[in-house]
RNA sequence: AGAGGAGUGGCAGAGUGGUCGAAUGCGGCGGUCUUGAAAACCGUUGUACCGCGAGGUACCGGGGGUUCGAAUCCCUCCUCCUCUGCCA
């Protein structure tokens, strides 16, 4: 969340950033926080004045009761319920303005970096490159994945239905090969660019979804376990960027790189559709995560650094892609500034989603108490940055629809020692 | 899952109602000594919030309660250890 101590000294550009994300009463929301946080203020100096005053007389009394003087204990003792009755009374209130102030912050975005274009939908986002080298010419009776997945029999979406439910489809033969191929591969690629692999717990608790902001704006996303009071984590970023929730790295430390491979779960509620077919959106898929936790001064850098790598993985897989800077409106809750990379599915002449790369700045951080020390031996909150590198489905979608032929689906050269064949047949 | 035990500062560990933000040791930092280092000795060393400052407040696993006063007593939750049971 945004740090009110800098909401003030910033109030314009703050408001500019929330503008650009279409919040067009930005102005009052920060208004109202610094005012909370100014009554924040004045009720703990008189809480604490209370306790203070409290603290003496309590004192006072063990004194004269070790004294014997029983009498002026007993008056003493007196005078302490007002003080009580003061101290609840503030409390209470101080209790109601934190709780006020929090959800005011919980539900204000981070501000997006000054390279963000303003705009409202997916249709304002800034294709920034675009690369069709690998744009296949599909041979007569090309068909969509969705097809393809049928005749060669190598994803089941009704035995989904039947086990599960929609978006739950199963994986076989070759299907599951290429799942765990891909997975395989992109775990291998993160290894080399010096990422340490972790295999986190795909259940978490509400103080992880609160640390990386899932919770409170997103909770209709998850799948939420009831009894247990947990979470299916609808991404990996969450498990592994709340290992640091509560941590104070060294400077040394940084960056610090993790990926990890773990299924995803969402709920994609409202957001079914006649146009969501095949495996371009899901309950469950698989995705590989990239995370950073970085120094700011060179967070910016890192973020490149994660954006190329993601890129090197795309055209690694032979795929016609473009990359996006997300505008305002389209920007995530808790980002800063996201680039989404897009490949061409031809058969359905599509540009899938198969990547977004972010970086949150301290927003995250700050709702972690994410620090670290620096050189200065002084605690500062670090900058988060995460990526997908990359979400599984869409990308065979990509593959299956672009490498087929009459003779067989091909499988792309970086993949064929994983899959065990240059070419899937019926 | 059941029974028992335990959770205190970076770590170890004392503290069972007031003088406790907390002994002591280790570690860290600064110094003396030394050509340098080690040892020894001396000093210093938690976090957050409020305040220009003096200083104040809160924090002994989390939350709640009793009390003029709680690390200490009570309730509850969580975690860890031991034993028993169950299970990939």
């Amino acid at each position: 969340m945004l740090l009110v101590n800098n909401i003030q000294e910033n109030l314009e550009k703050y408001v500019e950033g929330l503008t650009k994300r279409g919040i067009t009463d930005g102005a009052k929301l920060l208004n109202e926080v610094t005012d909370l946080d100014s009554q924040r203020k004045k009720t703990q100096q008189q809480l604490d004045e209370i306790k203070s005053k409290s603290n003496q007389l309590a004192k006072q009394i063990g004194q004269l009761f070790k004294e014997g003087k029983r009498d002026e204990a007993e008056a003493a003792k007196a005078e302490t319920a007002q003080l009580k009755e003061q101290d609840k009374s503030l409390s209470e209130q101080l209790n109601t303005i934190q709780n006020e102030l929090i959800n005011k912050l919980y539900n204000i975005p981070n501000i997006p970096h000054p390279s963000v274009p303003a705009g409202k939908s997916e249709d304002d986002n800034e294709v920034i490159k675009v690369n069709e080298n690998n744009k296949p010419s599909l041979h007569d009776g090309a068909k969509p994945h969705w097809d393809l997945i049928a005749e060669y029999d190598i994803i089941d979406f009704e035995l989904g239905n039947k086990v599960t439910g929609a978006g739950f489809p199963f994986y076989k033969g070759h299907g599951a090969r290429l799942v765990r191929a891909l997975v395989n591969y992109f775990l291998d690629e993160a290894q080399k660019a010096g990422y340490i692999e972790v295999q986190p717990p795909i259940l978490i608790n509400e103080d992880s979804g609160y640390g990386t902001g899932q919770l409170p704006d997103k909770e209709g996303q998850m799948y939420g376990i009831t009894d247990s009071n947990l979470f299916l984590i609808p991404t990996a970023e969450v498990p592994i960027t709340n290992m640091y929730r509560d941590v104070i790295v060294s400077e040394n430390d940084l960056p610090i790189k993790h990926a990890g491979y773990t299924p995803c779960f969402r709920r994609e509620a409202g957001s079914w559709g006649a146009h969501v077919r095949g495996l371009n959106r899901l309950h469950q898929f698989d995705k590989v995560e990239i995370v950073q936790i970085a120094d700011p001064a060179k967070s910016y850098e890192l973020l490149d650094e994660m954006v190329a790598h993601v890129e090197k993985l795309v055209n690694s897989l032979e795929l016609p892609y473009r990359i996006l800077r997300l505008c305002g409106g389209d920007l995530g809750f808790t980002s800063a500034l996201t680039f989404d990379f897009e490949v061409y599915s031809a058969a359905q002449e599509k540009w899938l989603e198969v990547s977004s790369v972010s970086n949150f700045e301290n927003y995250q951080a700050n709702r972690l108490k994410l620090r670290f020390k620096n050189s200065d031996n002084k605690k500062q909150l670090a900058h988060t940055l995460n990526g997908s590198a990359l979400a599984i489905p869409r990308i065979l979608a990509a593959i299956l629809e672009n490498n087929q032929t009459p003779e067989g689906i091909k499988v792309p050269k970086v993949l064929q020692t994983y899959v065990g064949t240059d070419v899937i047949k019926k």
